[in-house]
DNA sequence: AAACTAATAATACGACCGTTCGTATAGTTT
DNA sequence: AAACTATACGAACGGTCGTATTATTAGTTT
């Protein structure tokens, strides 16, 4: 056995991370079926077999590149957000961090999540369960942020229904962002709608974060 | 030759048509890459060379299915909404035909454009590109629409932003209905997001089409 | 240094992929 | 009836897929 560190093996893990990290990028492209084993341990210039060993099946490869992508999301998009106290500046800057996430390309393919849950939308097993889980985890916070907020006096709105269209603006602004040139254009155009949308949701004389 | 009717062969015709039929319903579950032309050919119980005849390669069909799936969006969308006059009442119809088209499982696997376009969004080439040449000719006919009712002094708002606005609850609602078991939750929570930001865009005193 | 174990590699397998080829059939044209 | 063409078929190709088995390397422990 390798020295430990904090309960993992070293070797191994490393070799673990720097798949995963790979992983990531290539199914936001290609989709976690166009993530092969092959494709990736060729990539990474080490041994299919080898690479295969630390997942045991493809399935497990999709279920632990979820989890990788997921990690990389908190970092970039959830963890900026709890940073600002809780209330109406939260929750703007919850929308801002995932529409910077997208257009600044975190991933190569645009948002990681609106890819794979596409892919794997209409289909059952365990990779749906799991991405249904995160974006019921997703859509929570927004909602639980805007929450916060009412609760606050800053917004008189619903949050479920607010929750969905900012979540929908987003969504909007990543897809537009893959098919047209005009990738500022498409995200201006995005920020302009969240704005107007909350400038209405707020309550009548509440600082606006942007302002 | 076949006797032909109105320029096309008989017997082929019928059978590309049966191909299509079946490949658009398979793409908008798996992708059109998951559409593989063996598994495309057992379920239509016919051999994969003839299959792959019609067509010549992958690619080809791939093209072939997004044109089959453009002429059922068309059916189910866009003529709906063509019958009714320009203006305020085309505008919603437009957008409340593509919520029932979502809704009602033209596809079975969802909306085929949300599909495809978040699987070939981030790659390049003829399938792409055909795929950003609809995208571009659905947004803009939201556009127009919105352009029309403007025109005619039932709306106030940039053509602009209000497409994009209502796409994305449109977008949105297709995609979390896959996620969620209550589909008809979600789709009424997006009827209501369209209906109130149509409201706000309303010129003070038109007469709404729901109303 | 020997024993042990975790990590990686080599090799092979059957299944399916898109594609090509040669051939048979069926319907049309002359 | 003969020539021709559209359509479909079966078999096979090289390649890649995910997976299993077996061997080899590297690192730790004793």
């Amino acid at each position: 056995m390798q020295t430990r560190t904090d309960g993992r093996l070293v070797r191994g893990d490393q070799t673990r991370r720097a798949v995963l990290r790979r992983a990531v990028d290539i199914a936001s492209v290609d989709g976690l079926e166009g993530l092969s084993i092959g494709r990736l341990a060729g990539e990474l210039e080490i041994s299919k077999s080898g690479l295969f060993a630390h997942f045991g099946s493809k399935e497990e490869l999709q279920l632990a590149t979820i989890r990788a992508a997921r990690r990389i999301y908190v970092d970039a998009v959830v963890e900026p957000a709890l940073a600002v106290e809780p209330g109406f500046g939260r929750l703007w800057r919850l929308i801002e961090s995932w529409l910077d996430y997208s257009q600044r390309r975190v991933f190569p393919g645009g948002c990681f999540f609106a890819k794979v849950s596409h892919e794997f939308g209409a289909r059952s097993g365990p990779v749906h369960d799991f991405l249904v889980s995160v974006d019921r985890e997703w859509l929570g916070l927004i909602e639980q942020c805007a929450a916060e907020a009412r609760a606050a006096g800053e917004l008189t709105a619903d949050p479920t229904q607010l929750a969905f269209e900012l979540n929908a603006f987003c969504e909007s602004a990543n897809l537009a962002s893959l098919l047209r040139d005009e990738i500022d254009t498409v995200f201006s155009r995005a920020r302009q709608s969240v704005r107007t949308r909350l400038e209405a949701a707020a309550t009548p004389g509440a600082t606006l974060p942007w302002a």
